[in-house]
DNA sequence: TGAAAACTCTATTAAATTAGTAGGGTAATA
DNA sequence: TATTACCCTACTAATTTAATAGAGTTTTCA
């Protein structure tokens, strides 16, 4: 299941994404229209922030803002940020790899080899999609 | 991520699947050839028979088996079993269907729109991989 | 220059889910 | 008829999620 974070995440840099000018747009506003508690929010694109896809600016007139253009932000990156691994298992992730600790030859494991495509088609998705895909 | 409901299911009906015959398997057989907790794993034995899957057979001698060959399940169909809804939000689900509160409009909703198609790819891999082809 | 606006950070918590554990009960077979 | 093995209910510890609270800091503009 999605989590409300990455949810609301994604439903924030879609709003960012949408507006017609690069002016920086405040967390109330954002909260509001798209009812996300505003202090969830605000840990949110904290993060979104700290890893490179938004930029804040304090004071009166202040808020958040893309750094990048929508079509320069791959779904792939949000998605690690905001959910974690896109792989369903450790064994068959990309970027976050573990061992099974009770299994003994990934290989031929079962789970394993399902899972191995569905992370694959997953990733096939994700690659296919930046932000100004999913805002159209 | 995947329970370890899901992955413990997975693997119990994959040990099934690889018997040479269809005598019953003891649950404490495959609890300890896959390294599951015994009495964890008899719950989710027992939802697979309840939904199809599996027959058992008490007394001596007894114990749990496949009701149909390994290249009539689907894992679709196990996946839903297990999982639950393969969709990661229920505005997308085909069979868990739900409306998101917080959303005004499916077809504006850029997180509805990217993960309508995540689900269809993973529908794709579950429906093309059956018990047969992830044991070989 | 100072007050308001807005971001930043830490800590706490309530609810839900997961992954088991415990223990008794029931049915079938040799 | 005793044993084997499935069946069922209830409980619980750990983890994660989704906030909530509240204080603090920085910047801007009048």
């Amino acid at each position: 299941m999605l989590s409300k974070k990455t949810k609301y995440g994604l439903k924030a840099l879609s709003y960012l994404a949408a507006q017609p000018d690069k002016k920086p747009i405040q967390i109330s506003e954002i909260a509001e229209k798209e009812n996300i508690s505003q202090k969830f929010l605000e840990s949110i694109l904290l993060s979104l922030r700290k890893t490179g896809f938004l930029g804040s600016k304090k004071g009166k007139g202040g808020g958040y803002y893309l750094l990048r253009s929508p079509e320069d932000i791959s779904m792939t990156d949000v998605m690690r940020v905001l959910e974690g691994p896109i792989a369903m298992v450790p064994c068959v992730s990309l970027n976050f790899y573990e061992t099974c600790d009770d299994c003994p030859d990934e290989n031929t494991c079962s789970v394993h080899k399902l899972m191995l495509q569905v992370r694959d088609s997953a990733l096939d998705v994700y690659r296919n999609n930046t932000l100004k895909d999913i805002i159209s």
